[in-house]
DNA sequence: GCGGACTGCTTACCT
DNA sequence: ACAGGTAAGCAGTCCGCG
């Protein structure tokens, strides 16, 4: 479940769980890395070079002459085994004049798994023998199951006292702390006079809530410790509150405390002998990918939007209130507490199955797992791939070539402008999983690319790019997709015949999702600068066979007769007026049957109605901008401002009231007299604050930003007055009246905002959101107006 | 000096 | 720290007019 380096006993320390206790293990294995010699001639060279590693000289172990597929080709190489792992980079620097080095920075706790073929938190069959009071791993192999491992669960959240704001640790206590899990949900505090009862636990000091909590640890013996941004915030802080308070508090296995460390760009934080799961990240990687669309990724926001529940909230700046006067304050902060780590729990419970099996395809930790970007996801797949292929995996570029790989983009894919309107009868036709058929069909590879084997005339792949592609050996990353994809659709088809509530279910869903991450993600990666497969011709050969399929969707629709009114990438939207569903249906076989075997136009849905809009001051349609009503009532909408959190609310709102009229009735009188009776609400004030809130991500530093806009703005003048606003943060603020004529000069902050500006919210808010609509169907202001009473919209 | 048109910066969306 | 294609707002600048 667990697996470290132990420099001691120079051997792999793994935790394994047997009967449901833990024990450790040791196992021997060869830190090594490849070396593929200019000239053969060096070998003697190379015994002999000595490095230090602070301690000691070594020589290399040993070098032994293997044969590895490199770029394609068979190739004979050195492996070159060091004493330890430290000295890899080490060697790697002493001998890479003697030629080209390769897997000279993989984790060797990885590499460990990789060359056993091991999966973390998998079942695993294995042998051991006693030495020296240990045991000593004599064999071990993984046994496939898609069965969760049987870890024991809990999850944890703090209070602190933050009498400036933000807490500090090195100066400011904790109060509480709470836990929860399947069976019990409790809180740890020391707040005089309380009692311990029910669910309160009350000690007599801060350190002893840290002692407690580490004992509860113990007790319950945890394997997987949840937190919702306990990477940089709890963890980091219980560590810093047992050194000030010096208390006993040792939340590892080994009696560690946790430690904390750099991971990419941000900093996470582990713990010996348990997984220290934290949830933000996990709900952070949905949001990215799609999963979900949290305007703002706090735990609430994440309980209500993951699971669709709530709780109440316990405003920050109210905590020191609560503590210093005690009373019913008190009583509701820890109730909050508890309930913190109750749905702290229960999102862990929602997303702990999909990165459990993110982990098992993958073959990382789960730590790891839920803290890989997509694209260290699908380097681990890879290269644990690779080495099952016998092949080397290619080097990470240097800070040049990162350079020289980022100079030019390629081209992407395709998007027919639409013609705005109304539309009646269309049908939706999508690749499935276009770009990821395309490599598989194609055999899109570095190590395909331009190969010797196929150098005749119609031997190879020719993309439309004119890149040559194997056509004889499979590539590695075809390879891999092929597997992803055939066993995803294979779980798909399994999960048709189960009850959706069933453990096995949702085993069987956490895996066909996680296999979908990794298919998306791959072809994204071919074109990502540091990614070791990069090779911008492969990337750009899958866009332009991507274009070429959907072209001849459009072209082939168009001469069945139907009207294609809009494509993006991979799906064509058909209009099949005076035709029927089986011309559609027939349309579809008919394009199936010329595609290639892996690749598969799916009908999407029919939609009796949809709405394509126009651009901003345009004659020509707006792309990606559509909504549409199916035959069962189920309206999709892309690409509007109601789909955008940088939209307030009563923008959205009203935009999505318009379309839904439009969609459902066809009324546009109705869809207008609801426009001017919000314009009334805004105009007399009656539209509460909240409504009026406008989110934006700030994605630099506000000193870096050249230009001062509405959220920078807000930031500006919450600092001015005083306000400790932190850097990069989700900005949410409301156009007031006061501060200036720019809108920047009037943003305020919500928590400072006093009032809204009714004309900015009428002119620059609602009224382009749903003149986007009503403007795109023929309807101006003034005809809009007529439709409506003589009170009308003339007011504007 | 003025106002409208245009450009650049920026964010968040779609596939 | 997976890609490119796209719309759009606001600030800031350019440009013609005179």
């Amino acid at each position: 479940m667990d697996v470290n380096y132990m420099h001691a006993q120079r051997a792999i320390r793994l935790l394994l769980k047997v009967d449901g206790k833990s024990i450790r293990a040791y196992h021997k294995h060869e830190p090594y890395f490849y070396l593929k010699a200019n000239d053969p001639a060096c070998l003697e060279q190379l015994k002999k070079i000595q490095v230090n590693d602070g301690e000691k000289n070594y020589a290399l172990e040993r070098i032994e002459p293997v044969q590895r597929m490199l770029e394609g080709k068979p190739t004979q190489v050195w492996k070159l085994v060091t004493a330890h792992p430290g000295l890899v980079p080490k060697f790697q620097d002493a001998v890479r004049h003697y030629g080209a080095t390769y897997e000279y920075n993989i984790l060797f706790t990885r590499r460990y798994l990789i060359d056993n073929h091991l999966t973390p938190g998998a079942q695993v069959e294995v042998e051991f023998e006693r030495r020296n009071g240990k045991r000593w791993v004599t064999s071990i192999h993984s046994v496939a199951t898609d069965a969760n491992p049987p870890y024991n669960i809990l999850a944890f959240d703090i209070e602190t006292y933050n009498p400036s704001g933000m807490p500090d640790p090195k100066r400011d206590p904790l109060l509480m702390a709470s836990y929860a899990d399947a069976s019990e949900s409790r809180v740890i505090t020391y707040a005089q006079p309380l009692r311990t009862e029910g669910f309160v636990q009350n000690v007599a000091s801060e350190k002893d809530v840290l002692q407690r909590l580490a004992q509860v640890l113990r007790e319950k013996h945890t394997d997987v410790l949840c937190t919702y941004n306990g990477d940089v915030f709890d963890l980091p802080y219980v560590t810093e509150r047992s050194l000030q308070t010096k208390a006993d508090a040792h939340f590892g296995r080994d009696h560690s405390l946790p430690k904390s460390k750099r991971l990419g760009l941000r900093n996470v934080t582990s713990l010996g002998g348990r997984i220290h799961f934290d949830v933000y990240n996990t709900v952070y990687f949905l949001n990215y990918i799609g999963a979900t669309k949290l305007a703002r990724m706090t735990q609430l926001a994440a309980y209500e939007g993951l699971l669709g529940k709530t709780k109440a909230d316990f405003p920050k700046d109210q905590i020191v209130a609560a503590w210093d006067k005690k009373g019913q304050p008190l009583t509701d902060l820890i109730e909050y507490s508890r309930q913190d780590a109750v749905a702290c729990y229960e999102l862990a419970e929602y997303c702990l199955p999909l990165f459990y099996a993110l982990g098992k395809v993958t073959g990382t930790t789960l730590f790891d797992a839920s803290r890989f970007t997509s694209g260290q996801l699908v380097e681990a797949l890879l290269l644990k791939k690779a080495f099952d292929r016998g092949e080397i995996a290619p080097n990470k570029p240097t800070a040049e070539e990162v350079a020289e790989r980022t100079a030019e983009p390629i081209q992407g894919a395709y998007v027919k402008t639409p013609l705005p309107g109304v539309y009646e009868n269309l049908a939706v036709f999508d690749f499935k999983s276009l770009y990821p058929s395309i490599i598989i069909s194609h055999n899109i590879d570095p190590s395909t690319l331009d190969c010797d084997c196929c150098r005749g005339e119609g031997e190879a792949h020719i993309s439309p790019t004119g890149q040559r592609f194997c056509k004889k050996r499979q590539g590695l990353i075809p390879a891999m997709l092929q597997e992803v994809l055939t066993t995803r659709f294979a779980i798909q088809k399994q999960m048709k015949a189960l009850d959706k509530e069933s453990a096995e279910y949702k085993q069987l869903y956490g895996k066909q999702w996680a296999l979908k991450i990794l298919a998306n993600s791959t072809y994204g990666v071919l074109l990502y600068p540091r990614f070791r497969w990069f090779r911008r011709e492969c990337g750009e050969s899958v866009t332009a066979y991507g274009r070429k399929y959907i072209q001849d969707v459009i072209q082939k629709g168009e001469q069945a007769g139907f009207n294609v009114l809009y494509t993006d990438t991979d799906s064509a939207f058909l209009q099949y007026n005076g035709k029927t569903k089986q011309t559609v249906l027939d349309f579809g076989k008919a394009v199936n049957e010329q595609l290639p075997e892996s690749m598969q136009l799916e009908l999407e849905d029919f939609y009796p109605r949809s709405i394509f809009v126009g651009k901003k001051a345009e004659e020509t349609g707006a792309k990606k901008k559509y909504a549409s009503i199916n035959e069962q009532g189920k309206i999709k909408i892309r690409g509007f401002e109601l789909v955008r959190r940088d939209w307030s609310k009563v923008a959205r709102n009203t935009q999505r009231s318009v379309l839904e009229i439009l969609l459902k009735e066809g009324d546009v009188k109705k869809a207008a007299e609801l426009v001017r009776t919000t314009l009334n609400e805004l105009k007399d004030g009656k539209v509460p604050l909240e409504d009026c809130v406008i989110y934006t991500q700030l994605k630099k530093k506000v000193a870096n930003y050249e230009i001062k806009s509405p959220e920078v703005g807000a930031v500006l003048h919450a600092r001015k007055s005083g306000m400790n606003v932190p850097e990069n943060s989700m900005v949410a603020y409301v156009i007031g009246k006061a501060g200036g004529e720019a809108v920047s000069e009037r943003a305020r902050l919500v928590e400072l905002a006093k009032d809204y500006d009714a004309d900015y919210y009428i002119n620059n808010q609602v009224l382009p959101a749903v003149l986007k609509i009503l403007g795109s169907l023929g309807y101006d202001k003034d005809s809009i107006r007529l439709k409506g009473t003589q009170k009308g919209l003339g007011d504007w």
